[in-house]
DNA sequence: TAGTACTATAACTATATGGTTATTTAAATA
DNA sequence: TATTTAAATAACCATATAGTTATAGTACTA
C-alpha cells in the first residue's frame, strides 16, 4: 500500500460518522436503511459515507434483494494498522538535506 | 482514548504532508526550517501542520536555541493502532434497532 | 543595542467535505 | 403493470482545510 492509498483510507476513517459505521460493521453487516435511524441523518448522507468507505476499500457491498448490505473489509483495516507501524523510510530526504547543508545540528 | 480523540488524531494523519512528516520524525527529530525545503511549501504552512500534529498529541516540541525541534510521540501512534484494532462495542445500537423493529433480516 | 534567523499568528483564498432536498434507478409486490 | 421500498445521484449550501503573503514574537549574534 502506497502513501496516497493510506491517506485516502485515513481520510475515510477520520470522520465520526464513518468511524462509527466501521465499528458497527465490525459487529454486524448493515444496510443503509439500518444506519439512517442510528445516525439520524438523511439516507443520501449515509449513502455517500458508504461510497467513501467503499472507494477506500474499507467495506464491500452485496446486493440482497432490494437491500444492499455492507460488510467491513477487516483485512484493509489490518493493512492500515500495519502501515502505521511500518512507516516508509525517508532517510534519503535527510541525506539530500545534508548535501545541501540544510540539516540543523546543534550541540 | 475516546472516539472523538481518535477522529482528531486520524484527521491529523489524513493528509499527505503530515503523514510524511510523521514518517520523517520516526527517523529523526526535525525543526520547521528543515521541513520547509523538503516539502517546498511556505514556513507558515509547515508551522500550521506541526500545530495540528501537536494538538492531536502526535508530536512534542522542544525549543533548542532559536529552533523548535519536533519529536514523534510513538506511544500516541501505538494508541491509534490499538484503537483501530479494538473498535468500540456498538451492539447496544443493534438492540435498540431490534426493539424498534428496524433490523433487516433476510433469509 | 541593532540586526538576523527561526517560528507563530493573522488575514485571506480556493477547494474539499458533510450535510440538505429533489430526483432517478433498481427490485420486490399488489 | 402500477406501486412501493431501498439506494444512488444531482444540485446546492455552510463550514473546514491547506495553501498563500504579511506581520509579530523570540532568541541568538555582531
Amino acid at each position: 500500500m502506497d502513501s496516497n492509498q493510506l491517506v485516502t483510507i485515513l481520510k475515510a476513517l477520520a470522520d465520526p460518522t464513518r468511524l462509527k459505521i466501521v465499528g458497527l460493521l465490525s459487529h454486524r453487516n448493515c444496510c443503509i436503511c439500518e444506519l439512517v435511524p442510528i445516525f439520524g441523518i438523511s439516507q443520501p448522507a449515509v449513502s455517500k459515507h458508504m461510497s467513501r468507505l467503499k472507494s477506500a476499500g474499507l467495506v464491500v457491498e452485496t446486493r440482497r434483494g432490494q437491500w444492499v448490505f455492507y460488510a467491513l473489509n477487516h483485512e484493509r483495516l489490518e493493512q492500515v494498522r500495519f502501515a502505521l507501524g511500518n512507516l516508509p523510510d525517508y532517510s534519503a530526504e535527510f541525506e539530500r538535506l545534508a548535501e545541501q547543508g540544510l540539516l540543523v545540528t546543534c550541540e
